[in-house]
DNA sequence: TTTCTGATAATGTGATCACAAAATGAGATT
DNA sequence: AATCTCATTTTGTGATCACATTATCAGAAA
């Protein structure tokens, strides 16, 4: 069991060792770190933390609720592996949940939020630029975020992170690959659609931006990906 | 901070205390044992299921990571309160979730499984006969839950199950106060529908279903629960 | 009566230990 | 060479303890 090199995070003062634990194993998965299939142990984990296994037990039971993680049969805890089906319904159910989510946001936006809305998809770009594809995801993740969380009442922004860790592992193997991962995208589409308070336009723009992004790794695609991992 | 009755579950030989408190802590969520708003602690927690402190912290990681329980920020762990407005996003979430995941789910039944799933629709209508409606709730989750999972790349089902262990507690309210819960339904018609594998039958016949089953309770409905059990 | 202060109690956090369960590797047997 | 057995190692689990943080309560001051 050989941890991976985890992505540093900032740790504000006050934070408990339990969840600076925490945030750093979600972000190294989302940001593709870990390989589907890769084992990890909590002592493993612990020392790459610096901590006791205490705070990283808690941590994993987190992780594997929310499907960054699985609990094996025999107790080992695995990233967990994906094949191109599984891959298709994460894709399906990501433009099912963002468009959903998107609908109910459109009637809390200010203008103001919406120029956040812009900025953030400008950074998209400049990072694309720079060639750093995990701060280009993790700023594409914070553009749909802003839309989203909009809504003041909405309780899906959790599955929708949920679905994104899982898409972590195979995201980082594309990232190694492939060059052009977040260049097609919707967004202007559903900044426009956003401006007209056009509930239907944001949800097509968001399904679309999704189906012609990642999705557009068929099933062919993500098969020689999991490959070239091996 | 009182503990209410945890409902006894079985305990598989072999299973470890973990699994078990977090099993039968995830179970009371589900049919309303707990009220929204009430105080939970560990130590409270591991005396009612007569275990030491740690498998249940785990266990109350994983509860609060699938938002059957909030972690506040003076470190309390509560049950999460409930809106009228937030009820309603329950709803609407569940109804594009579970309407998603019966399309998907067509093309994998066989007729056996259907056959199963009519079982299952006879076993809600006795335990309404019977007045159980906690074993109503259950069994019409299992009806659902038996349709989605026909397909077996389906990745949807951790999602559909947090959004029903978030409307535990205040359907436990509406148990109280409400005898027909369950009467409503449109069960036959989707069993019709995946006779015919008919998607967008199946998905209107489900979302049918959830909309005028507890989505029914409007605004004010779900509000003057809240009362009543303040 | 209300507000403030300080002591005490309650509750979560992290560390450590012992034990249980599973994996691994070496040697013996087929 | 393949399979089995057993000892050792690795890894997860549960218990317990001490400590940190937050809540509560009683008494004093305004």
């Amino acid at each position: 069991m050989k941890t991976p090199p985890l992505p540093l995070l900032d740790r504000p003062e006050g934070m408990t060792t339990h969840d600076y634990a925490f945030a750093r194993l979600r972000q190294a998965i989302m940001v593709g770190s870990f390989r589907p299939g890769t084992s990890v142990t909590i002592r493993g984990l612990a020392e790459a933390l610096e901590s006791s296994p205490t705070p990283v037990r808690e941590a994993l039971r987190q992780l594997t609720s929310i499907g960054a993680l699985q609990f094996l049969e025999n107790r080992r805890i695995v990233v967990p592996r994906i094949t191109p089906a599984r891959f298709e319904e994460l894709i399906a159910l990501r433009i099912a949940l963002e468009s959903h989510a998107a609908r109910r946001a459109v009637a809390h936006l200010s203008e103001r939020q919406i120029e956040r809305i812009v900025a953030i998809d400008d950074s998209i770009e400049d990072e694309i630029r720079r060639g750093d594809q995990a701060a280009a995801l993790i700023a594409n993740q914070a553009f749909h975020r802003t839309i989203y969380t909009a809504n003041p009442d909405q309780i899906v922004m959790p599955l929708i992170e949920s679905v994104w860790l899982q898409l972590g592992p195979i995201l980082g193997i594309a990232m190694e690959h492939v060059t052009e991962l977040y260049v097609v995208d919707r967004h202007r589409e559903a900044i426009e659609a956003l401006r007209r308070r056009d509930e239907d336009a944001v949800a097509d723009a968001i399904a679309a931006d999704i189906r012609e992004g990642i999705g557009g790794f068929d099933q062919q695609a993500v098969a020689r990906l999991l490959k070239l991992a091996a």
